[in-house]
RNA sequence: GGGCAGUUAGCUCAGCGGUAGAGCGGCUCGUUUACACCGAGUUGGUCGGGGGUUCGAUUCCCUCACUGCCCACCA
């Protein structure tokens, strides 16, 4: 390769070579090569909606599975990362009809009907349905893209069918009419988890009641939402509260609306152990139709359910005329009103209560009584059993008792919708009373369970083709809950219901990487389908990561313009410094405070990495010559040392999930072992003139770049691919190990003993390097104590003949950047006032032909006296107290002694050197 | 109301029973055989408060305070 340019210029190189990986087909899984020797590594994204954008999350959380799914290609084995998108019900649908209105072309929806709709979506779907694809291969992500799927394919819808069918014969779907949360803006029914609680600031409306077999008695009833009275049909009083008790079984009049017949607005004063004495005034206005708890205590009494309300929030004929078509809040206060003049009401008082929101349209939501599908989840205690033994792991651990709480109080799932975008519900009504006749107009025979006389007496068939006779037969105009597609993702991805090689290959998949906000929305059903579909789970580990937020914590939104685009950050620093960033600042279960520095950092490390590289590269010579342990100098044998120390770290971080510090480690080895340390003092060897150990110097940093290219590959793809090549580091390589594609090469191993043992690799080698490392530092310290810029050339005394070579001198020298480094006898006497540091051999010098301000640097060896004096205390204070001496580990004792030791060593010969100041 | 995290240098975080650490920032010096997207040096902390266990606690236990999340039908 051509010589490298002087910095890393990421865009060209990105595209080259995510096309060159896509063209030999580096992402592909194959059934066919899994084997004992080839095991499989499997891993489904978490498909994002197909209109979507790129977001930071999207980032953290591809790059995750990103450095998974290569760390498992290097380590041998055959990888499937499952890509797709999610067609997100809901959310496309508002988008759509939302652009549609603004183009002018339609008012609602319903001006084009649903077919004509549901064209425009699917029109809008091929437009920018690629766009987060296209973006995530910008980041790198090795995904399989042949096998690209979509929750609604046709083959997926099947699926979808085929489970709906399968769990309405089973009896676990059923339809009824409940309580449900209902989105006023979206107009349909919402499950629970898609109803996010916020804390409101309100008012309590305090208003009197007439009973009326007691004329002039009045109870006072506090409630949060008036404009429900004309839904009240009973009033609710703790059955063993002393105030109010005598008056269950009495009416009052419900004042509104004004205008009904007054006997028609009597309602009974029921007890119910569900009211709080000490709530509000302890009398309670039950409106079953409008409000959870009232639903339950009409059920218990037997009240009729009156709704007041038009599926958009506003207000219905049943509530009066004055009321009727104003929106619910415009209600309130209008009630309120109405109160006031009929003399009814005595006071607002302000109250903070919790109000439901509709997640996605971020409006309070209505609970509102409608007929609708529910799901009684199937293979709970299995699903909840596996987490809980561990046989599933959820990384961080905590999490398994949020799964654990909410599998214990698990509840029904309301799984329509009233949208057009979406599987539609495969149940059609008869229009007839009769099963018999159901039966015979169905045209063929049925399953077992596939026919089915609802709650209300509605004849109903499930199945997978429309009933023959369609005058007869009505299909639901409902379609399912986007997760109850998203569910089967793990399987249904791969061919399921046929048993296919990718099945047999690659499921269960072994890593889930997603956000902890999805847990019951989606991780925890997709346990339950896999258990239920595939008798067994479908991921053995869940990593949940952070959120992004910005760096002042708060979470990243559209209207506050703190969340910046991902693709803006790839081409202004390149993604695998927005990759680096994101990891290195991504603790395990922690949110991530996103910063823009942490880019930058990745970007001045992948140019650190990039120059280090072409360091070598000016250097010439042989790639990868054979290490001859006879050359080694002590530096060699550190950094070696120091590399099998970073393979297992990074390897151990790795298995743990703890990307972040891998990432770190990682950095902190390339750049202050190897670059500051390392390529500094191999200098000394390189320019030496000496052939043999140059090449042999060569030969070590080739080694270490080598592996280090090997082990940031997963965390940046790009550049250590070019450099793997641009170094020819690929060359003697089969194509399968690293010949075509560093992300084939070997993971590293650690070195291993025979290694050590070879090439003579032993801990005093790293005791010896670190022991002229110390002097290098001390020397350092002279210059700063004494201002000599680093730049100017000063002459060196250490006091200790014989204990280093010329060579190691050399090093040393090079390194603090000195005219000379002298070895002295100790016998050598210092002239007066000569700058001194204390090293591992011995005292080292700085003379300075009396440039030196004696007074000064007494004072400065006075400092360092003093501190290793307290030092000496510290360490004397515990060695003097019995209980220490007794109590403490034997091994913690000696280690005291040895510190007392070596501080008193210390200051002596610092305190000789200062009386030889004079 | 219940549960779960967190509180360590100006900022972001590591350490989790035996001399308080990293990165970033700040400050000083610097065109030394890659790299100023750099190098060298340096400044920053009674480890949230209070108890307890221990020879010894940032580290274990209790308690309080604050912050953030999740769950919960108090109108």
């Amino acid at each position: 390769m051509s010589e490298l340019p002087k910095t890393y210029e990421p865009q060209a190189i990105e595209e080259k070579w995510y096309a060159q990986w896509l063209n030999d087909g580096c992402f592909e899984g194959r059934a066919e090569r899994v084997s004992a020797k080839r095991p499989a590594y499997s891993i489904v994204i978490p498909p994002p909606n197909v209109t979507g954008v790129l977001t930071l999350g999207h980032v953290l959380n591809n790059t995750i599975q990103d450095i998974l799914a290569r760390r498992a290609r290097m380590l041998g084995k055959e990888v499937l990362w499952l890509p797709g998108t999610d067609h997100a019900g809901i959310a496309t649908q508002t988008v759509v009809e939302r652009t549609l209105k603004k183009q002018g072309v339609i008012r609602h929806r319903d001006d084009l009907g649903r077919e004509a709709f549901l064209e425009r979506v699917w029109e809008w779907k091929e437009k920018h349905g690629g766009i987060i694809i296209q973006q995530l291969k910008k980041l790198g992500a090795s995904c399989d893209w042949n096998r690209e799927r979509f929750t609604m394919d046709s083959e997926y819808s099947a699926c979808v069918q085929r489970v709906f069918i399968d769990l309405f014969q089973k009896g676990s779907i059923y339809r009824g009419k409940r309580m449900v949360n209902w989105c006023p803006v979206s107009h349909t029914a919402l499950s629970d988890e898609e109803v996010v609680m916020k804390s409101q600031q309100g008012s309590l409306t305090h208003f009197r009641v007439e009973i009326a077999e007691r004329p002039g008695t009045f109870l006072t009833i506090a409630t949060t939402r008036p404009e429900t009275i004309p839904g009240d049909s009973a009033v609710a009083v703790h059955p063993e509260d002393p105030r109010y008790s005598a008056f269950i079984g009495l009416h009052v009049i419900r004042p509104l609306p004004a205008e009904m017949p007054r006997e028609q607005r009597l309602i009974p004063i029921v007890g119910d152990t569900h009211v709080e004495f000490g709530f509000g005034t302890g009398v309670l206005k039950v409106t079953p139709a409008h409000d959870r708890a009232d639903f339950e205590i009409g059920q218990r009494h037997g009240l009729p359910a009156l709704d007041v309300m038009n599926p958009d929030g506003t207000m219905n004929s049943l509530a009066g005329a004055e009321l009727a078509g104003k929106d619910r809040f415009e209600a309130r206060a209008l009630a309120i009103q109405k109160l006031q003049e009929l003399g009814l009401f005595e006071k607002d008082e302000p109250h903070q209560s919790n109000v439901g929101f509709s997640e996605r349209a971020d409006v309070p939501i209505e609970p509102r009584l409608s007929q609708q599908w529910f799901l009684r989840y199937p293979s709970v205690p299995s699903s909840r059993e596996v987490v809980r033994s561990g046989q599933m792991r959820f990384f961080p651990e905590r999490w398994a008792k949020v799964y654990d709480h909410w599998m214990e109080g698990i509840q029904d799932w309301c799984i329509s919708r009233q949208l057009w975008w979406g599987h539609r519900i495969p149940v059609w009504y008869f229009r007839g009373k009769d099963p018999e006749n159901a039966r015979q107009s169905l045209g063929f025979e049925t399953e077992e369970g596939a026919l089915r006389v609802l709650e209300d007496g509605t004849v109903a068939y499930c199945g997978d083709r429309a009933p023959g006779d369609n005058q007869l037969w009505e299909q639901d105009s409902d379609v399912l809950d986007t997760w109850f597609s998203s569910w089967l993702w793990p399987f249904a991805t791969m061919g399921w219901p046929q048993s296919t090689e990718t099945l047999k290959a690659f499921y269960p998949t072994t890593d889930l990487v997603t956000g902890p906000d999805i847990i019951f929305f989606w991780v925890a059903r997709m346990i339950m389908a896999g258990f239920e579909y595939m008798g067994e789970l479908p991921f053995r580990n869940v990593y949940f990561t952070g959120i992004i937020r910005d760096k002042q914590g708060r979470k990243m939104s559209k209207s506050l313009g703190n969340s910046p685009d991902p693709l803006d950050l790839i081409s202004k620093f390149g993604a695998d410094a927005l990759r680096f960033g994101v990891m290195r600042s991504a603790p395990l279960g922690q949110d991530v405070l996103f910063d823009e520095k942490n880019v930058e950092l990745g970007r001045n490390f992948c140019t650190k990495l990039w120059n280090a590289c072409r360091f070598r590269q000016m250097q010439g010579g042989a790639v990868e010559a054979e290490i001859r342990s006879e050359f080694l100098s002590s530096e060699d044998k550190w950094i070696l040392l120091r590399l099998d120390r970073t393979i297992q770290e990074v390897s151990a971080a790795l298995e743990e999930y703890r990307f972040s510090d891998a990432a770190q480690t990682l950095y902190r080895f390339f750049w202050n072992e190897y670059c500051d340390w390392y390529v500094e003092a191999s200098k000394a060897v390189l320019t030496s003139g000496e052939e043999a150990r140059r090449e042999n110097t060569l030969a070590v940093i080739d080694f270490v770049l080598a592996h280090t290219l090997r082990l940031f590959h997963p965390f940046m793809p790009f550049i250590t691919e070019e450099l793997w090549h641009g170094l020819g580091f690929h060359q003697e390589l089969p194509s399968d190990q690293g010949g075509r594609s560093i992300q084939f090469a070997h993971w590293p191993k650690p070195l291993g003993e025979d290694f050590l043992a070879h090439y003579g690799l032993l801990p005093e080698d790293e005791v010896r390097a670190n022991a002229k490392f110390d002097v290098v530092l001390a020397g350092r310290g002279l210059r700063r104590d004494f201002n000599l810029a680093s730049n100017k050339k000063v002459a060196f005394v250490l006091q200790a003949q014989g204990a280093l070579s010329e060579e190691e001198c050399e090093v040393i020298r090079l390194l603090l950047n000195a005219e000379s480094l002298e070895l002295v006898s100790s016998g050598w006497a210092a002239p007066r006032g000569t700058p001194t540091a204390l090293t591992p051999f011995g005292p080292l010098f700085l003379p300075l032909e009396g440039l030196v301000d004696m007074a000064a640097e007494r004072e400065r060896l006075g400092k360092e006296i003093a501190k290793i004096q307290q030092e000496l205390i510290k360490v004397r204070a515990k060695l003097s107290n019995d209980t220490f001496v007794q109590g403490a580990p034997a091994a913690v004792v000696q280690e005291h002694r040895q510190r007392e030791t070596d501080w008193l060593a210390k200051l002596t010969e610092l305190q000789r050197i200062r009386e030889a100041l004079g």
